[in-house]
DNA sequence: ATAGGGTTAG
């Protein structure tokens, strides 16, 4: 009675004074130590127990299972198996199939599937939504189905769908799974947010929003996952409009202070370009943070530029006995590329294996090569790359090849190129590097020569766009963009901007364009990168004293960079970029980079 | 007295 009203602790009073304790009672107990997560102190009453009887290996098998040690439920089904005493029943071999499920054991499952067929069970039930939920675990969406056709929708309930639903989107195939989605007659908050993930996992930010907005119609509840897929999005979009109503809504249900919400949003808010909003969902979890949380925060920081406190924070970890990860040591890597710290990053790296155990993975011989290339050493970052334990791949690569456009160095770059080429036959980033290389040494016809050939393979660019939010509208800008509405009132502002800043000591950086052209061509060109564009149109149409921030997709060029410089002093206004890597916050003349990114 | 799905980091 105790046990089922959920008071444990009279209820485990109780037990320890009966004397003549039946198996029932036992079995009451095991399942109650399970549910608090006390899973070696219901192991020593199993132990303990001089008869047990099927419930009280069940019991056992599903709590190991929920509580994440699904090794143990398999171990401990084989021992049951040897009991011949015994006969399974539908519930021990749904619990196992979760089990192989949970370990992608997709053989293990098959023969427990074998078995429910030999033993003729029922598959209607438990057993059947159990043999789905092992299929779309394990990658068999197919025969998944197959056992769908043979015990019936009918009898699958709202969890095995789901479960089959996110098999379909761990295949990126989101239609299917949308097509289950809405075959469901009772839809609850697990198999909505589970929708919502998939589409934020593919880019599917506008269907996952409006998935949001029609369960909340639905009078549904969202709960902290939902919360934390839905500021995924806002991530996705780095939208800080939409994050923000997402946070109200947190604030609304209560849940801003549920750890995932909060990591969520700390890396929203980095990713959104507001840092000092991250710090303030950080500092409110203080002793509640997980290695995700100190993660969030590091790799944050570093992306806004502030790497001496990524490190500080990294070193307080640590000090916390908290142990970083592999993402963990990718964000203290890239705080100390984007600092120039060569000797802190090459320590950190060798403490990364010998005092962390943790094997370098392609991006963090990525960041090594980086930190090496942008440093000018570009002798240490090949050398790196021929050290490394494992094959370097296209990112490592790339890194290499960027950093021979800095030091003008063609011969390596041809074989970084070579070798990008080599494993992605239409990589666009290694014609445009090598290209920008050849041009970068002045030797324009080779430059062309392999754009040619890139136009003749059909590799396609990608183009530098720039975006920037007013009030809920996006405007995308592409580089010499004659179409916008208001092309004229930007022009004419860019003039105006232009000719200010020049007075003020601004040079247009003509080495940044890397086409063959005459210094009056490429400073038209340069006036209207993407960037560009978007700032002077974000001037135009924001209120005075705000700060301003723009995406864009690609890296900044070293003529925007020095040119937003300006801008902040000129204009008297913070200015935010984000790029593909990292955030520039330009203020009164200088930016946060220190000109080194 | 026994089963069960979905989050968050680069």
């Amino acid at each position: 009675m105790y046990a089922k009203s959920g008071d444990a602790v009279t209820a485990m009073a109780v037990f320890n004074r009966i004397e003549l304790r039946n198996v029932s009672s036992w079995n009451a107990v095991i399942t109650l130590h399970m549910q608090r997560g006390e899973v070696e102190e219901a192991l020593a009453q199993f132990e303990e127990m001089k008869q047990r009887d099927v419930i009280s290996w069940n019991s056992m098998i599903a709590g190991y299972s929920q509580r994440g040690f699904d090794a143990r439920a398999l171990i401990l089904f084989s021992e049951m198996l040897e009991e011949s005493s015994l006969k399974t029943d539908k519930y021990t071999l749904s619990s196992v199939l979760s089990a192989c499920g949970n370990l992608q054991e997709l053989e293990a499952g098959k023969q427990v599937h074998a078995y429910i067929i030999r033993a003729e069970f029922d598959t209607s039930g438990p057993a059947g939504n159990a043999l789905v939920y092992m299929y779309s675990k394990c990658g068999g969406v197919g025969m998944a189905k197959k056992v769908l056709e043979v015990c019936g929708t009918s009898t699958l309930n709202v969890i095995a769908f789901t479960a089959l639903l996110n098999g379909y989107i761990k295949l990126g195939d989101i239609d299917p799974a949308r097509q289950i989605f809405d075959s469901l007659h009772e839809r609850d908050v697990v198999a909505w947010t589970a929708m919502i993930v998939g589409y934020a996992q593919n880019g599917g930010n506008n269907d996952a929003t409006e998935l949001f907005r029609s369960m909340l119609e639905e009078g549904l509840m969202p709960n902290s996952y939902t919360l934390a897929a839905m500021l995924r999005v806002s991530s996705n979009l780095a939208s800080l409009n939409h994050g923000k109503q997402i946070h109200a809504t947190a604030d609304k249900l209560g849940e801003v202070l549920s750890v995932s919400v909060s990591n969520s949003l700390i890396s929203m808010y980095a990713r959104a370009g507001n840092i000092s909003c991250a710090r303030k969902s950080f500092g409110l979890i203080q002793r509640r943070r997980d290695s995700v949380s100190w993660t969030s925060m590091i790799t944050g920081l570093a992306q806004h530029g502030h790497g001496e406190e990524a490190l500080e924070l990294f070193e307080e970890k640590l000090s916390l006995d908290i142990k970083p990860d592999h993402i963990t040591y990718v964000g203290v890597l890239s705080a100390c590329t984007h600092m120039g710290l060569v000797e802190k990053g090459r320590s950190y790296f060798r403490k990364m294996r010998d005092v962390h155990g943790i094997e370098p993975t392609s991006s963090h011989c990525a960041c090594m090569i980086d930190l090496y290339g942008r440093a000018g050493l570009l002798r240490e970052a090949h050398d790196f790359i021929r050290s490394m334990s494992i094959e370097p791949d296209v990112v490592a690569w790339g890194s290499l090849l960027a950093s021979c456009r800095v030091h003008k160095n063609l011969e390596v770059a041809a074989m970084a190129a070579e070798r990008i080429l080599s494993i992605e036959p239409d990589h666009s980033g290694a014609y445009s590097g090598l290209a920008n290389v050849y041009s970068a040494c002045g030797k324009w016809e080779e430059a062309a020569k392999i754009r040619r050939s890139m136009k003749e393979r059909n590799v396609k660019k990608e183009q530098g766009i720039s975006w920037l939010q007013i009030k809920s509208q996006v405007h995308i800008f592409g580089a010499d963009d004659a179409l916008h509405p208001q092309r004229d009132a930007i022009d004419l502002r860019l003039g105006k901007i232009w000719v200010e800043i020049k007075k003020m000591g601004f040079v247009p950086d003509t080495a940044s364009v890397l086409h063959y052209l005459d210094d009056e061509l490429k400073e038209q060109l340069l006036k209207h990168h993407s960037e560009k564009l978007a700032i002077a149109f974000g001037l135009l149409k924001t209120p005075e004293n705000s700060t301003l921030t723009i995406m864009k997709n690609l890296r900044v060029c070293n003529d925007c960079h020095s040119a937003i410089k300006y801008i902040s002093k000129l204009a008297g206004r913070e200015i935010v970029v984000r790029d593909a890597t990292h955030f520039h916050h330009f203020k009164d003349g200088s930016c946060s980079c220190r000109d080194y990114w």
